[in-house]
RNA sequence: GCGGGCGUAGCUUAGUGGUAAAGCCUCAGUCUUCCAAACUGAUGAUGCGAGUUCGAUUCUCGUCGCCCGCUCCA
């Protein structure tokens, strides 16, 4: 339901997790400022990608690549020949299409190349016949221009995707640290792409950030790499709470993969976007040994690896789980967002909006919130919470009344919020309140520490 | 980029060719106040630009943004 997707782009702009980008001037399509929680947020997912997925095994290591790469990378890639599409559109019903996939389409009907190019080929949607605009250049790569200069020779382009400086780098990466093939190099960094349709609140911008991991294989056990790969990140995203029947693998058609791959696999998350309900998360692919042998062949530096033990040279096979940052950032909000019910002291029932994230990923892990601000309370509490922010990001918040100061962690996802009341002073105590439970425990002021690490395991 | 729909406080909604209204949120204050509903007060909006008009939030045009579709994919 998109009710539940607009109730989390609203919650997302009030609470400042996400605002749209340049918003006092109108706002630029397709781009989102990350807010105060929401870079905690974004932050925590990938700390937990780079934990799981670098520094947790021995066999992966990282790198951060330039963004700018000599322009002749992208040639090597495929990418300026893929990104670059001529699109024509009806004169009559203005439907677009790839001139390259109109004359393919005629000619795989046909058995025939069109004698008069476009003017023989029917519009797939409305039926007419050679009705076209001018066939225009659909650039998929955003340009730059380095230099003072400002003409063609400083042309640049911003990296569509961040595995090609994983790639470039590769002989660099394994001789210093001494890897060789089965490894990976991940990587974690933003990727420009002139998309035709942003959309989807941060589902997809032109300007978004990657989690890519690059495992470099030997040839033929590249299809058992593929699966390892497809179900250990599926356990990642229901590690950090997603449930399973919310995410959905999806096997390429053989007919739309990528210009480098063998064999690609989504891992979709049940978004229930408006025309689609199903999104993708990430996409594991068998990218072959297509970079690393187009790299040996434009640059003349080889890259292939010589097998000491079987005396065998190859070029290592790569499968590539490629994730983003804000669409599963997207996944974990709506998974998390709940609304339920709370009895209130008046004895009634009360709507809750809760965010149950993990807490691993809560951008506050605990809140210090003093009965009010009665002068008794407000120094001890404000001591307490400054000691755990040491550890931990911790709100201090003792404006208005204690209700709603719950419920205002609890709409961020704040797993514990810790009581300064009238009893503290004398026993020496906090009230520990669980945002999931609901249940409440007295924690002595020099146990707090303890307890709350043993709770924010990960964290 | 093209076609269609939509733009009033942070949010949800009123309203008018002549001073733009409310609830929630936020903020300040009161109250030994443990789960958003007490009391008092405060901030805050017609997306932007042009045209018509004595006067435009209202009518017209442009632009920007959002939603749907084409397309693309992390």
């Amino acid at each position: 339901m998109a009710d539940r997707i607009d109730a989390v782009v609203s919650l997302a702009k009030r609470r400042g997790f996400v605002f749209p980008s340049g918003e006092i001037y109108g706002g630029t399509r397709s781009a989102w400022d990350y807010g105060p929680l929401g870079v905690e947020l974004k932050d925590n997912i990938k700390r937990q990608w780079w934990n799981a997925m670098v520094r947790s095994r021995d066999d992966i290591v990282g790198l951060d690549s330039s963004v700018i790469l000599p322009r002749q990378v992208w040639v090597a890639s495929g990418h300026v020949a893929a990104f670059v599409d001529p699109l024509v559109e009806c004169l009559v019903c203005h439907h677009r299409f790839r001139a390259d996939h109109l004359e393919e389409e005629y000619a795989e009907k046909k058995g025939r190349q069109p004698e008069n190019g476009l003017g023989d080929i029917v519009c797939r949607d409305c039926g007419t016949r050679g009705q076209w605009t001018e066939p225009k250049e659909f650039n998929g790569l955003l340009k730059t221009f380095l230099g003072p200069v400002d003409d063609e020779s400083g042309l640049h382009y911003l990296r569509p995707e961040t595995a090609q400086g994983i790639f470039v780098n590769y002989n660099n990466v394994a001789a210093s640290s001494r890897k060789k093939p089965p490894f990976g190099i991940g990587q974690i960094g933003k990727s420009f792409r002139n998309e035709i349709t942003p959309g989807n609140f941060i589902f997809r911008t032109r300007e978004f950030e990657q989690m890519e991991m690059e495992f470099f294989v030997k040839p033929g056990t590249d299809e058992e790499w593929h699966q390892y790969w497809i179900d250990t990140r599926t356990a990642w995203y229901v590690d950090l709470g997603i449930d399973r029947d919310n995410l959905r693998q999806f096997e390429h058609p053989k007919e739309k993969l990528s210009h480098y791959s063998k064999r690609t696999v989504d891992i979709e998350y049940r978004f229930k976007f408006q025309g689609s309900e199903w999104g993708e998360l990430e996409g594991i692919a068998n990218r072959t040994d297509f970079d690393l042998k187009t790299h040996s062949e434009h640059s003349g530096v080889d890259l292939s690896y010589f097998d000491q033990e079987t005396g065998e040279r190859w070029t290592p096979y790569v499968v590539e789980p490629a994730a983003g940052v804000g669409r599963p950032m997207m996944a974990f909000l709506l998974e998390a967002y709940v609304e339920d019910e709370a009895p209130n002291t008046k004895g009634g029932v009360d709507k809750r909006t809760v965010l149950r994230l993990d807490a691993r990923l809560a951008p506050v892990k605990a809140a210090v919130l003093p009965l009010s601000r009665h002068a008794d309370l407000s120094p001890v509490a404000r001591d307490l919470a400054a000691q755990l922010r040491r550890t931990w990001n911790v709100d201090f918040d003792d404006a208005g009344q204690i209700g709603r100061r719950y419920r205002r962690q609890d709409e961020i996802g704040t797993p514990f919020c810790l009581t300064v009341d009238f009893d503290t002073a004398a026993d020496q105590s906090v009230t520990i309140r669980d945002r999931d439970s609901m249940t409440q425990e007295r924690v002595a002021l020099g146990q707090v520490q303890a307890y709350l690490a043993g709770r924010l395991v990960g964290c």
